[in-house]
RNA sequence: GGCGGAGUAGCUCAGCUGGUUAGAGCAGCGGAAUCAUAAUCCGCGUGUCGGGGGUUCAAGUCCCUCCUCCGCUACCA
């Protein structure tokens, strides 16, 4: 009975490695992913390259490499990012796959099929960079006269005879399914944003280029390649099984299913009116929500290449630790704003939350019981504020975590997490069973009983966000993987732990304390 | 230019449809404790809630205006 729930990333272009920007929304949405599973889902998590277009072309003319050499090479580092900051998708699409031409096609069909494309012809001053042409009055003057476009990259006078989406026939229907379905984009801003896009008239789109030919052939249309977005968005359903496996694509990318794309805030419009048109066009479900998240800055900055301020995420990681940059990029980051990061908040972030609160937790109460009890699990009668504690913590980690997950409000999810040890550790300074040995050996028992049970579903709850060190802590305090969810979390696996004669060794630290590098203090 | 958002303690931010002495985390200061990764716990904030004006018995919370920052969009032809 576990309900399907598809969630994506952006397909990157890998036209440059992956900077902290791609990691950012990748592990966002792999701790989205794992909370559904969690909370029971049948999750299919994609993610995956957008390797078309012109400028991959020119990129690998550059090097002298073939489109596809390029693609392969730099996909790969995109691959391996993931697999390092442990992303646990299901499906690492790549849009040079056959299997992906095949759907784009299909959806090309069956968007033709429904009147929607015609043979026209564009023509105007186009950049290469930006991928869009411009006005004529839309152009600045260069340095020697030369054109240059609104945001100063180079132009040239193009003429293409091109397929065109009749995107303006939409725009009711899009007005419609915005206003029916308010949560179709978040946050607000972004929604509103939409809106008055789509309220202001749309114009159709042009969807097929001849002057390359690195992409997705248009069907029966000889030298024609398509647009890399109407290819790009078609990864969604490609990942899903469209169109031969209907199977799958009924469960994945049903009517009315749970379907939500993570995306950068720079590509809401993309993702917001054209692919629901496309998709409203071919005939197809929709997806049910677009959150464009916003960018990381580095201490306040935007990144660029010019500054030389892009951070590479695996230093980061390999540095800090992956944990450790999953954390403070979803507890400090407000999913949907931009944020800013800083080795130095990396480091007092995971110090103070993970190392000292959390972790100190962990290792105060678990080495008391192995060096005290050695390692025998605690018994003893809970009192009243025993029971308030771990009611307490119950609540939080059983319902205030998973409810902020679902919202896609990673931060508000750690803060609830967070106040909950903060209560862990004034239970155990409050009770001092380190004071109780000596007075009341049977009342300490209980005592650490309380917070064995109090700091497993700590770490079950904020398993998504950590999940490396989460896994190895509940393995340490042998907690079995059915308690592993947020339904299991709440049932009495203690009691059957201790049953089975479970002895926990002596645990090491969780995180170390980390040191602010001296060249960034 | 139009539309929208933001400007709250040193820092990062909460403050819903206006209502008791404006809150949290971090940092800082003082104390306690010593089981633990010198980690933890307790206590401590006279903040012009961007400036000014207004509505109201009452405004951070509504209205007007100005300043600053940001986003989307348009245009200057």
């Amino acid at each position: 009975m576990s309900v399907p729930a598809t969630i994506t990333t952006a397909i990157s272009y890998p036209n440059g490695r992956p900077h902290i920007g791609h990691a950012y929304e990748t592990i966002a949405t792999d701790a989205f992913a794992r909370a559904l599973r969690m909370a029971g889902r049948d999750v299919f998590f994609q993610t995956g390259t957008d390797e078309h277009g012109l400028k991959m072309a020119q990129t690998a003319r550059g090097k002298d490499m073939e489109p596809q050499q390029l693609a392969d090479e730099m996909s790969f580092h995109f691959k391996e990012m993931n697999d390092r900051l442990n992303i646990s998708y299901d499906r690492f699409i790549r849009t040079s796959e056959p299997a992906h031409h095949h759907a784009s096609q299909s959806l090309w069909q069956a968007m033709e099929a429904n009147g929607d494309l015609y043979l026209g012809r564009y023509e105007g001053w186009y950049s290469v960079r930006d991928e869009a042409f411009y006005d004529e009055k839309e152009l600045v003057d260069g340095e020697g006269g030369a054109k240059l476009s609104p945001q100063g990259t180079p132009v040239e006078w193009t003429v293409e005879e091109s397929w065109f989406f009749r995107l303006s026939k939409y725009q009711d229907r899009l007005l419609t399914l915005y206003a029916d379905q308010p949560d179709f984009i978040r946050p607000d801003s972004r929604r509103n944003e939409v809106l008055r896009f789509v309220e202001g008239g749309l114009s159709d789109l042009s969807i097929s280029r001849t002057s390359f030919d690195w992409g997705v052939k248009v069907p029966g249309s000889d030298g024609h390649v398509m647009y890399v977005w109407v290819d790009a968005l078609t990864n969604y359903i490609t990942g899903s099984g469209y169109p031969d496996d209907p199977e799958r694509f009924s469960r994945y990318w049903a009517e009315g299913g749970d379907i939500t794309h993570i995306i950068g805030k720079d590509i809401v419009r993309f993702h917001a009116v054209y692919w629901p048109a496309f998709l409203m066009s071919a005939k197809l479900p929709l997806p049910k929500q677009i959150f464009g998240h916003g960018f990381l800055l580095n201490r306040g900055e935007k990144m660029s290449k010019s500054l030389g301020n892009v951070a590479d995420p695996l230093e980061l990681a390999e540095r800090f630790g992956v944990d450790q940059l999953r954390y403070f990029l979803l507890a400090e980051v407000t999913f949907g704003n931009d944020g800013s990061y800083s080795a130095e908040a990396i480091v007092q972030k995971a110090n103070s939350d993970l190392a000292n609160s959390f972790g100190n937790l962990a290792q105060r109460t678990l080495s008391f019981i192995a060096k005290n009890l050695d390692g025998r699990l605690p018994a003893g009668e809970a009192v009243e504020v025993d029971r308030a504690l771990l009611a307490d913590v119950l609540a939080v980690c059983g319902t205030d975590v998973p409810a902020a997950f679902d919202t896609l409000a990673p931060s508000a999810a750690i803060e609830a997490w967070m106040r909950a040890v903060f209560a862990c550790n004034a239970y155990i300074d409050a009770q001092a069973p380190w004071a109780l040995r000596k007075t009341d050996p049977e009342r300490m028992e209980a005592v650490l009983a309380a917070l064995y049970v109090a700091i497993g579903q700590l770490t079950i709850a904020i398993a998504p966000v950590i999940p490396s060190s989460a896994h190895a802590l509940l393995d340490q305090m042998g907690i079995p993987a059915d308690a592993r969810t947020y339904a299991g979390l709440g049932q009495d696996w203690y009691a059957a732990l201790q049953a089975s004669g479970f002895t926990l060794s002596p645990p090491r630290p969780l995180f170390p304390r980390l040191e602010v590098p001296a060249d960034e203090a």
